[in-house]
DNA sequence: TGTACATCAGTGAACGCGCGTTCACTGATGTAC
DNA sequence: TGTACATCAGTGAACGCGCGTTCACTGATGTAC
């Protein structure tokens, strides 16, 4: 699996941060809880001091994990559908305003599941958010092109504030039009036909 | 003030209510503590269930406050400006996405200050959180032309997500930039000329 | 108009629970000789 | 290769604190006569 092998104090802090990666989408920052995110890592709560200073420095780790995991997670559904002749764009938009997206909060993208919650966050932890939310424009911004980059911070809010109300309405046919409704948007006003179809 | 005259009881409901809908903006729906809420309304703690079944009970009240109290805000703003020419819908924009609002947090919109974390509430605070998302999308809609209604909900997902990351980096450059883009995006998109003008 | 009593809103102490954090201890891993 | 010791990761009990909720009681308001 690994190129260089862990010591067994690397691997559980390994699991600790990939438990609380998910709990913090699932639950937000204000339920994520040192005893059920080391009892999901198969610890016990008393050895969590030994890993971090605080409960703090794990949503920190967390929040960068949650971010790299969702970005993963986009990538390679980017790279199937340019297979299919997509555009790096419509696909990003269409993995992100998916059902699959919408249905899995504790997998999915970190703003999307904890953007009303950042500012009032710990300066550390805020600081940490601020990097995820740099991060999602930065990805958007990589399948515009040039000329439209300056659109990618929109895009970014369009996405996140769609998925969310479309998860405030729950998994009803009105959750589920307001995902259909950004991704035609969307895709109508910023997509270039795919290159390769010239 | 008021046309049916208020007994004591009512007053301090009112009061509760008020508090709590300015509380659950400002530190979320778990940061609202009854103490807290009974302090700023002037009361002691215990007096609180003569007025509420529970805490939850509380936060749904607030978010029907909270709501009414953003949407009159807009609907103040829209006043003015339609009175200097400017269309509502371009009104509406320029208000959800001003600096002010960027700071305002607790006399702000609900959805943009709680949007997250709405799928994870109790089912009495979801569905009363569901309903300010309903709201918003039908007070966008009533600003667009008929024929344009089906993308009230991509604007309102465009308001309430830029608002966010906005405030997510904070006033700083960065975070103006993100309202900046967005209000331009969604005027030049959307928004038809003043109808006054012709 | 004045007195006696009932109703009502609010007070403040207390309870139980969960959670972040600490710490003395245990059992396993690894090193020295 | 085998034994003795040091280091290290993890355990589980305990602490202190905050919070939602309950409840006996107080003081004020309003009604009956």
């Amino acid at each position: 699996m690994s190129r260089t092998p862990k010591s067994r104090r690397e691997e559980s802090h390994e699991r600790i941060v990939s438990a609380a990666a998910r709990a913090i989408r699932k639950r937000g920052y204000t339920g994520v809880g040192v005893a059920e995110v080391m009892n999901d890592a198969g610890l016990t709560h008393g050895g969590f001091y030994a890993h971090f200073d605080s409960r703090d420095a794990l949503l920190v780790e967390a929040l960068e994990r949650a971010g790299l995991e969702s970005a993963q997670a986009v990538k390679r559904a980017a790279e199937n559908s340019s297979a299919q002749g997509l555009s790096a764009f419509r696909s990003l938009v269409e993995t992100y305003l998916s059902e699959a997206h919408l249905a899995s909060l504790e997998t999915g993208c970190p703003v999307a599941a904890l953007g009303s919650d950042m500012p009032r966050q710990t300066p550390i932890v805020r600081e940490a958010s601020a990097q995820r939310v740099h991060a999602l424009i930065a990805a958007v911004r990589a399948t515009l092109p040039d000329a439209a980059g300056c659109a990618a911070s929109v895009v970014a809010g369009t996405l996140v504030g769609s998925l969310q109300l479309a998860r405030a309405l729950g998994e009803t046919p009105d959750g589920r039009a307001v995902l259909l409704a950004a991704r035609e948007a969307l895709i109508r006003q910023y997509d270039t036909p795919a290159p390769a179809a010239h």
